[in-house]
DNA sequence: GATCATTTTGCAACCGGTTGCAATTTTTTT
DNA sequence: AAAAAAATTGCAACCGGTTGCAAAATGATC
């Protein structure tokens, strides 16, 4: 059926291990062997088939690409990021789809019945404990998006989410809010809980603004838009912090409808600056999380520890800014 | 490093073939022998590797899922329904991102090297000789969102783009539009060229009513915002027939920025009715593309072909249906 | 209990490559 | 031109499984 080194061999009047060698970076063939082999291969259109190889050197250039946040747009770049930056480096995206699924085990075995030579774990809902579990089975893993902790076990790159929790109530507060409000996204998410930290320590500090919690229940246009309508009926807060773009976008929605006008009866910031944030219907106003770099961080340390794989964990946190738009009312002239 | 088969075989005190048939469905193994190689197996923590095991048995469970829409929030919802559907099965998704490229040899020979089972291509944009070139290649290929032709020559999943087109046109007839237009998508996509051909010739039953073409550079916001605002400020039409919903945004946003009301300034009709199409800040008439069937079929598709090479190709349309909501104006009483 | 049919088992070869080692060839040195 | 050093080559074993085949064990039949 398919070419095999042996056709080639054959056909160039070689050993097989002779055209292994010349399709092997680095390997003793002389030029003529080469030459001779590969006019073979070409004549017989051979590719050498890379998980027979990788039987023997212990690689596969597979990279286990775990997520369970397939109804987030912004993952939709994330997705293309991951993929494009890691076919540039001559490895394949594995795609596991966690979608409700928290549980590691099935996971974790089904990508070492396939040798993934390393696991990226794209979610910032998961706990710790989950990219964990697959640096215990000897899988080398990097949780991107994921939450920082002092003494981490496994490589973590993402934003610190605390520091944005506090950048959100800064810029409210710089802005002349008094009344302000956190809008999360799931409770349990780490991403969420952290993101409420922050912000609620930088208003401990601010005893006189008004402060108010409550959680959507996904991240998703629905849950922000149900949440803000709730919201809406009582006494509801001057500006709203959302724990991510699209649960912003459905505050948004609801407080338009509500015949509320942003950002004059109401402020709202976002965090992520997903694509649609900028788009000139929507112009929200949101914290920047750099997900080209974080991701091209997170390729960066999986193949090291793929390398040298007792490297000790790294936590690599990037900076967020705040993209000014339209949706909270402009800085007071002097803060 | 890890378990093998062999360490397996000699725990239990068994042959190797032993341990390899009780982890075969269907083959010989007394229950003695399977209960000793079971136990032992779990008190190494041993599972099959398996791509050792494809080498042989010429399977790898792997599926090619290529795509070049990375940018289109839909694909977000494709890429989930994908996943799942493969993961379902059994089946690997191995994720190709096509971005600027449309040559498939790269694609090709990489997945050949994995030993891909089949491929799945998903893209409303790549010409049939994409497809093509994996069946030539003899890699089972569905074209998932391609176009239909009379003599197909790889399985294509998808809908009648030529019909949606005269749907379009006489939604809007039947709305009472008299200049209508249609803004595609990039004028090359395949998709495009016959939801224009379909739109077009419907209304050529209609000489009185105006017709329009002109086309948006992408998929995306930016281009369908930016050709709207073109239209807008020459002679423009009484309502636009969008080739994508995301386009269709894109000119909703533009009509909403020159101070136009929409539907009753100019109406917007859009294609697929993606997740964000509902959301009550846009509101937008569209056309239904049913994605889960056309995936679900695509999956058996290819599944089937894995199993009998030769079959014939064939081509599955799904309808479409028109999703009524606010950016066209409501049907005339009486048509 | 002997005979025959059926099931279970292990041997050994194979899937498509890689690699250590010793033999061979080429190049360099003297 | 011979000797020494370096580069190239093929052999054979191995990576972690599967599978056809014949031998061994079990069960059925008389």
């Amino acid at each position: 059926m398919a070419i095999t080194l042996k056709d080639v061999a054959e056909k160039a009047g070689v050993s097989r291990s002779a055209v292994s060698r010349t399709f092997t970076e680095g390997a003793s063939v002389s030029d003529k062997t080469r030459s001779k082999v590969e006019r073979a291969a070409a004549e017989l259109g051979y590719s050498p088939n890379a998980l027979a190889s990788s039987l023997t050197t212990g690689r596969t250039k597979l990279i286990g690409l775990v997520s369970n946040n397939f109804h987030n747009p912004l993952f939709l770049e994330v997705f293309d990021l991951f993929t494009r930056g890691l076919q540039d480096r001559g490895l394949r995206p594995l795609l596991v789809n966690l979608s409700e699924e928290t549980d590691p085990v099935s996971s974790i075995r089904m990508l070492r019945q396939y040798s993934v030579d390393g696991v990226l774990v794209a979610s910032s809902t998961l706990p710790p404990s989950f990219a964990e579990a697959f640096k215990d089975a000897g899988v080398p893993v990097v949780h991107s998006f994921g939450r920082y902790t002092s003494s981490p076990h496994v490589h973590v790159v993402g934003i610190d989410n605390v520091a944005c929790g506090r950048m959100a109530a800064e810029g409210l507060i710089a802005r002349g809010y008094r009344k302000v409000a956190f809008l999360g996204g799931p409770e349990k998410a780490t991403s969420t809980q952290d993101r409420a930290m922050g912000f609620l320590s930088a208003l401990s500090e601010h005893p006189e603004i008004d402060v108010s919690v409550s959680y959507a229940s996904a991240y998703s246009f629905d849950a922000g838009r149900v949440e803000m309508t709730k919201q809406l009926m009582s006494n509801h807060a001057e500006a709203y912090f959302c724990g991510d773009d699209v649960i912003a976008i459905g505050a948004l929605s609801a407080a338009n409808d509500a015949g509320l006008s942003v950002p004059d009866d109401v402020g709202l910031i976002g965090l992520n600056d997903m694509e649609m944030a900028s788009w000139q219907n929507i112009e929200l106003t949101t914290i920047r999380q750099p997900i080209s770099e974080i991701i091209g961080a997170s390729i960066d340390l999986v193949v090291g520890t793929i390398e040298e794989p007792h490297r000790h964990p790294e936590t690599r946190l990037f900076p967020c800014r705040l993209i000014e738009r339209h949706t909270l009312r402009p800085l007071k002239a002097s803060a």
